[in-house]
DNA sequence: CTTTTAGTTCAAAAGTTATTTAACTATAGA
DNA sequence: TCTATAGTTAAATAACTTTTGAACTAAAAG
């Protein structure tokens, strides 16, 4: 295997362990089906859970690859990072 | 979240985790390429792992779906279950 | 400047998955 | 029947991930 090989196949990898979770899978279902960016106070209500454990998940799909957060102010927005999916999962937002 | 979308929740994730993991991403990889079925000690030469540890792995990934077998006296010939990418990740299996 | 709001980070505990070794089952061949 | 081959299973352990709660940072509002 070469280099990029490699790098692609950890970059699959993460991406799937950022997948197999039913919180995550929560998460990222209600920013697809949202159509725009929310904020982590809104995320976290949907999912159930403490605001650090939200923000642990948050961290997991943010190093995947999986979502983008802009800051504002306070408040951080976060959205899907559609490109990865194309890339890694092309198809899969569709099915979600 | 209804019974439906609770199973099906339950069954990307079972896919993801088995997807998540290095050895069976080359299991995967080898049955795809290979174009046809082929037997555990084959598959199990290309992932560089103990019989039994890569015994571990075909059953996940049996128990995910993702692989199919076939018993033919002592061999068992196993094969990508290719219905299940089409179902949960269609366009995947040709990013291999 | 003090307090509130929004979110992250840290460390410990709890839970889950992967690896290893040895024992096992089933079929085939001598 | 005895032995080899192909693969599974079980139990222990190692490695990793998730959850929790408390302490933290940074911006906004009073």
């Amino acid at each position: 295997m070469n280099i990029e090989q490699l790098e692609l196949t950890e970059k699959r990898i993460k991406i799937f362990k950022a997948l197999a979770d039913e919180t995550r899978l929560a998460i990222l279902k209600t920013l697809y089906h949202s159509g725009n960016e929310l904020n982590c106070t809104e995320v976290g209500f949907t999912c159930d859970t403490s605001k650090s454990n939200a923000s642990y998940h948050f961290k997991t799909l943010r190093e995947a690859g999986l979502i983008k957060v802009r800051k504002d102010g306070q408040a951080r927005y976060m959205s899907i990072y559609k490109e990865t999916f194309d890339q890694i999962l092309p198809g899969f937002l569709d099915t979600l």
